[in-house]
DNA sequence: CAGTGGTCTAGACCACACT
DNA sequence: GTGTGGTCTAGACCACTGC
């Protein structure tokens, strides 16, 4: 890795093979800096929270410049893998911070923000293992009859049910957790993934539909049956795009919205 | 603006007044060179599709290094107001562009992509001039009893009625609008806007809920009375956050979804 | 005060597109 | 080849944080 600074870069994926080859595979020095980081970020190196080396640290340890680590860290906290503070260092990013906690529930009350609104109340209706089905190991990447952990709760916002989830994790990944634990964190269920399971979400996609509710559904979430719902069916990735969790909510949108912007 | 550009750049916010300021208001060079672009962008200067001047001639303009012009530029990039080509240029963004057609528009088929879908069909139901409710002139930043122009009309994927959709427009900005226009021109409508009435729109933001069709709603989607049906409420912004357009789209999400991603 | 991220500059060179 | 954006470097200085 950039044994020579001051010549042209050599092209770590391109000299690793083919000699000859089409397209080149061009990638600047600061992307495969990048990728490095990426990768001790992936290996724990540094827990979420912790602050990561020096931008002149890391440019010593890679051999490059400072402003070259600069652009790769740039990148990661565009993408939301790092937070900087002038004047304190760069960090780890978490689901537990204060500041953006439940960064992906977009549900807004209709007047206010979520934080006039407390924090709300979580009821766990089940949590058990089973096998995946087909559709569950599609969307984990996951083979039909591998061991899942499925949690179906409700969440309240000041007394009124308003979200019923199921949650669908690999077991091999979330061994041990249980409804106790489900039920007894305080804050993001993300944050407890973090620091039980070493899991970090870190993006998702989500796709909306429109449903009527059936009799269950109508009953946990006190509304009339074949009432429209709000169904957000989301798959949580942590680092390398690998899936970690599909999740099945269906939203009350009497009080609240789903919010989104666009640009 | 940077008379010495070697020294401490002068902030031309600070220094405009109050000489005695708790906090300095320090914004730095390239945020006030992105300013300056963003005013001449605003203005018409540069029209969309049109390349603007080269990184080099716009900090010789400015009196800055090419450098701060850079970063200016990569902000405006970030934020989709400009589109950056190598070894060509960069370019004034506009809903025309044969890529990111339908940049706002989140609605996807379950299956495929929308490019295999084909164009949609537009049908316009009515195309008229009214006064500002309430509710329209809060979120055109209007007042109650102003001039709007409200389209109601219905897209058709393959055939399938799946979006009815009300548009409020402020009446200034879109004199002349009508049914014809409305219906006759090809590609996505905000490209219209553009071309016409010289109104980009920028951003958008988005409440999403799930509801009932009512007895007219079901006639125009063709779906039962009382079915799900997905609320999108729409206001879209043009430079400086200036609200040009309200709209309210119902969707049919039992062969397409609403696509988002979170990070 | 020292250490961190943030800004600004200047110059060299690379990749890409057009002519 | 020429001109465009893109990368990389090196050094100076600024702003913020905490000792």
């Amino acid at each position: 890795m950039a044994q020579t600074p001051a010549s042209t870069p050599e092209n770590a994926l391109a000299a690793a093979d083919a000699p000859v080859s089409a397209t080149p595979a061009f990638s600047p020095l600061y992307q495969q800096i990048k990728v490095l980081i990426l990768q001790s970020l992936q290996a724990g190196e540094w827990k979420p929270g912790e602050a990561i080396p020096s931008e002149m640290d890391l440019a010593a340890r890679f051999r490059v410049s400072q402003g070259t680590v600069r652009k790769a860290i740039d990148e990661l906290a565009a993408e939301n893998l790092v937070v900087r503070r002038q004047g304190k260092g760069t960090f780890v990013a978490t689901h537990s911070e204060q500041q953006v906690q439940y960064r992906f529930l977009k549900l807004m009350p209709d007047a206010g923000d979520r934080a006039s609104e407390g924090p709300a109340h979580r009821e766990i209706v089940e949590c058990k293992r089973v096998r995946a089905s087909a559709e569950v190991a599609r969307a984990l990447a996951l083979r039909p009859g591998d061991p899942v952990v499925q949690v179906r709760r409700v969440l309240s916002f000041g007394g009124m049910p308003a979200i019923l989830e199921d949650l669908w994790l690999p077991g091999n990944a979330f061994k041990g957790l249980n409804a106790e634990q489900m039920a007894g964190w305080q804050g993001p269920t993300y944050a407890m993934f973090e620091v039980e399971f070493g899991v970090r979400m870190v993006r998702a996609e989500e796709k909306i539909r429109a449903v009527a509710a059936d009799a269950q559904q109508s009953a946990l979430l006190q509304v009339e049956p074949g009432g429209p719902l709000l169904s957000v069916e989301r798959v949580a990735y942590t680092y390398n795009d690998v899936p970690m969790e599909l999740r099945r909510g269906l939203y009350r949108t009497d009080t609240h919205h789903y919010r989104n912007e666009l640009s």
